[in-house]
DNA sequence: ATGAGTGCAAAGTATTTGCAACTGG
DNA sequence: CCAGTTGCAAATACTTTGCACTCAT
């Protein structure tokens, strides 16, 4: 499990029950969208307003500790900031998997071919997760 | 130059003065996202609407013959399809630059460590471009 | 107690849709 | 000629903001 208010109290951000819960879905999903976000939320809390779950992402993510994963064709997802890791999204059902990858041989490539001074790789590799490929059959 | 009523043709989209202004940017400029081609547009066009825009713009996407870019922290855009290639971002001044790098090594590195079926790789480099990096000194 | 957070309603943006008029092939 | 495209206005969708009330510390 995941010690919310702790990580709550780090980014100096009060410890309140809804900013918990979306620490804990993010943690207990892995990825998850806004609406995503609001409908688990209202589970717990029937009254929460949209509002709510923007401006708290919006707060999480300025303190970096969560993380907007853009992909290709769908919506952003956020995931709570952890070590560089790149992402596998399903083109089929949509599922996304973190992947650790080494990508120091592309800054390599990156140095021999141009003087951008890069600070960041962001990777999202499109395919057909395990599941979708037996389906399929 | 390019010609862009050939290309319009060749997907089957009908050729109109605004839509081959729209591949004509794009050709100038790279990469524009959806306000910049209307502001552009706008030049030529005093009374294009922005829903004309989106309805092309949605339209070639679909043709795929233009490509969305989603980069991290912006608005999303548009290219025209070419050859696969990575992207370079200018954290400072927002300059994106279209680079050619060697990918297989990643592809080789998940088939190792996932069975995803990978289809595609999209990879975004953010940093500081040259010129942001002298004006820095 | 008090500054920050919540929910609601309203305001902003962004994007899509329906439709009459127009136009490319 | 006529199916597809345009521009406009209206509709939707998405996100942010202001404010009175509540709550965490």
């Amino acid at each position: 499990m995941i010690n919310s208010s702790l990580l709550l109290k780090e980014y100096n951000l009060k410890v309140t029950p809804q900013r918990v819960a979306i620490v804990e879905e993010l943690y207990k999903h892995g990825h998850m969208n806004i609406d995503e976000l609001y409908k688990k939320l209202l589970e717990k809390f029937p009254s929460i307003s949209l509002a709510t779950i923007y401006k708290n992402v919006n707060a999480m993510v300025e303190k970096i500790f969560l993380n907007e994963v853009k992909i290709p064709e769908t919506k952003s997802v956020y995931e709570l900031a952890k070590e560089a890791h790149s992402h596998l999204v399903c083109s089929s059902c949509g599922k996304i998997e973190d992947i650790k990858i080494d990508t120091s041989v592309l800054n390599d490539s990156i140095k021999e071919k141009s003087s951008f001074q890069i600070e960041n790789v962001d990777i999202v590799f499109s395919g057909i997760c395990t599941s979708c490929q037996n389906k399929s059959k």
